[in-house]
DNA sequence: CACCAGGTTGACC
DNA sequence: GGTCAACATGGT
């Protein structure tokens, strides 16, 4: 028996109203700027530990040459792909990524994938080198709509600071803390995850704060020492 | 110039 | 279970 602490109360709580404030402040962002569901899952790749702004100049490199379809990665030579992805770091690595995943896609129709469970899918997502928990569930939530929730370093920052985690909370304690709260449909998920990610580039950077405006400046609690 | 960015891995305790 | 260096580019 697992015994419920008040503080995960507190803390589910605490994530229902960042999450209505969200609501309040920006309404339904509909995010994740792809125009196809693979774009989605290279955006997400490329995007592991860079910045967004280099991600959408290796998004922009594929798209010249039409190269955002599995079966394209495929087919093109190691050193293209890593010169076309190149601007979002850690180019090497990230091309057999791609590759692992362009193969996954290409022997799976969307009409197969439909019919696997979402926690089946996770897992062979996560056997392919590269794929961590965040890249499987922006993929499941942000290409295929399943009901996930996404972890990342906005999120652990963010929830830090509103003190509902501690420094070193694990990928599978947030994320179970937000689907506990929640318990919702994944167009919620999306919706939350958009609004933690805004919030963090405009008003919750590393180094700099600037709560003036935050969406989220009128939920104070306890900060821990 | 030092630090940061929508992580993941493999080696190690 | 958890820690940590390495991986690479471009912006501030």
């Amino acid at each position: 028996m697992t015994r419920v602490k008040s503080a995960d109360l507190e803390n589910e709580k605490a994530v229902r109203e960042l999450l209505a404030l969200g609501d309040r402040f920006y309404g339904d962002l509909g995010w994740w700027p792809a125009e196809s569901p693979f774009e989605v899952v290279v955006g997400a790749v490329l995007t592991q530990n860079t910045a967004w702004r280099n991600v959408e100049k290796a998004l922009d490199n594929l798209k010249k040459e039409n190269a955002l379809h599995p079966d394209i990665l495929l087919g093109m030579h190691y050193g293209r792909l890593q010169r076309l992805i190149r601007p979002s770091g850690f180019y090497r690595a990230k091309r057999k990524t791609l590759l692992s995943l362009s193969r996954f896609f290409a022997e799976r129709p969307f009409s197969e994938i439909e019919n696997i469970a979402t926690e089946d899918l996770r897992a062979d997502l996560l056997r392919l080198k590269g794929v961590g928990q965040e890249t499987a569930d922006s993929i499941l939530l942000y290409a295929l709509g399943r009901k996930v929730f996404v972890v990342d370093s906005y999120t652990n920052r963010i929830f830090q600071r509103h003190g509902m985690i501690g420094e070193g909370a694990s990928y599978s304690h947030v994320k179970a803390l937000v689907e506990r709260a929640l318990r919702a449909d994944h167009k919620t998920y999306n919706r939350f995850h958009a609004h933690i990610v805004e919030t963090a580039k405009n008003h919750c950077g590393k180094a700099d704060m600037d709560c003036r405006e935050c969406p989220y400046r009128d939920h104070k609690r306890k900060r821990r020492a």
